[in-house]
DNA sequence: ATGACATAGTGTCTATGA
C-alpha cells in the first residue's frame, strides 16, 4: 500500500498536475495540503473519475486539508486537533484524520510561522504543542498511525541547501525544531530519512530566485510512521520530477510503500 | 540573496506563502 503526501498550493488551479501524477503513480492513500478552495469548490467529480474518494477540509482563500482514498471512502476519525481547556477553537483548516485500510491516517498543514517573531510564530508554536499532544495520545493506543502533510519545519541544517538566506525563517528556528524532535521521541519514524539517512531529499522549492534549477530545496513536508506501521515500510521517496513540469506546484509529493 | 514568483479573492490591487 503506498501513501502519498503533497502540497498542492490551490488544488483547483493544480487540477491537470495532481490528476496527471495520480494517473502515473497510482497512490492508494493521499493527503492534501494548501487546497486554497471550499469543501464545496473541491474538484471531487474529477478525482471521482480517477477512482478517488475524498475526505475534504476546505477554508476559502487558504489553508484546506484533504485525504484521498482509491477505492474506498476515508471513515473520519478527526476534524481539527483538540483543543485544551479555554482554548479559543480554530478557524483554520489544517488538520483532517481518518481510518483507511486499518491505519488511522492524519493529513496535517503545520502553520508556517512567518513573520519571525511575531503572533504567526506564536500560533505555529501553539499548533504545534496541540498536534504533539494529540500525536502522544494517539501513538499511545499502539494502533497503526501515519501522520503526514507539510509541517513547515527544516529539521536540521542538513535538510536545507543553505542557511544562509534562512536563518531569521520562521522554517529553522529552534523552537518548531525542538518540538519536531519531542514529536519523534514519542516513537515516531521519518520515512523519508529512514530511506536516506545521509542525503535526504528536498520537497519543497520557493519559485523564487530561481532556487528549483539550481535545486536549491528544503525538506519540510515529512510522513511519520508509528511503530506498528514502520515495521512494515518498504521503501520511501519524493516524486521530485513533479517539481519540473509546467504550472508545477513549489511542492513535490513524498510517498511510503507499505507491506499489505 | 526577505525576493526577481505564484496563489485566490477583496480583483488590475492586497494578503499570504516559506
Amino acid at each position: 500500500m503506498r501513501i502519498a503526501s503533497y502540497n498542492v498550493n490551490g488544488v483547483v488551479n493544480r487540477l491537470p498536475q495532481l490528476c496527471a501524477w495520480l494517473d502515473v503513480t497510482q497512490p492508494d492513500v493521499v493527503c492534501l495540503q494548501e487546497l486554497k478552495c471550499t469543501t464545496a469548490a473541491f474538484p471531487r467529480r474529477e478525482l471521482k473519475a480517477l477512482g478517488y474518494e475524498a475526505l475534504v477540509h476546505g477554508q476559502a482563500t487558504w489553508n484546506g486539508v484533504a485525504i484521498l482514498v482509491r477505492g474506498a471512502v476515508p471513515l473520519e476519525t478527526r476534524r481539527g486537533l483538540p483543543l485544551a481547556k479555554g482554548e479559543p477553537a480554530d478557524t483554520q483548516s489544517r488538520y483532517l484524520e481518518a481510518a483507511v485500510n486499518g491505519i488511522v491516517v492524519a493529513c496535517l498543514y503545520l502553520p508556517n510561522g512567518n513573520p519571525w517573531p511575531g503572533p504567526k510564530f506564536d500560533y505555529k508554536l501553539a499548533w504545534f504543542k496541540r498536534l504533539n499532544r494529540h500525536a502522544a495520545s494517539l501513538i499511545k493506543t499502539g494502533h497503526p498511525l501515519v501522520l503526514a502533510g507539510d509541517f513547515n519545519v527544516v529539521p536540521t541544517d542538513a535538510d536545507i541547501y543553505s542557511t544562509a538566506s534562512w536563518k531569521d525563517n520562521a522554517l529553522l528556528q529552534p523552537e518548531p525544531r525542538a518540538a519536531w524532535r519531542a514529536l519523534l521521541k514519542q516513537g515516531w519514524t521519518d520515512a523519508l530519512k529512514q530511506q536516506f539517512p545521509d542525503k535526504t531529499p528536498y520537497t519543497f522549492w520557493s519559485y523564487l530566485r530561481n532556487r528549483w534549477p539550481r535545486d536549491a530545496g528544503l525538506r519540510i513536508d515529512h510522513v511519520l510512521l508509528s511503530p506498528p506501521v514502520s515495521k512494515r515500510m518498504m521503501e520511501a521517496g519524493v516524486d521530485k520530477a513533479l517539481r519540473g513540469i509546467e504550472g508545477a506546484s513549489d511542492h513535490a509529493p513524498l510517498w511510503v510503500e507499505l507491506a499489505d
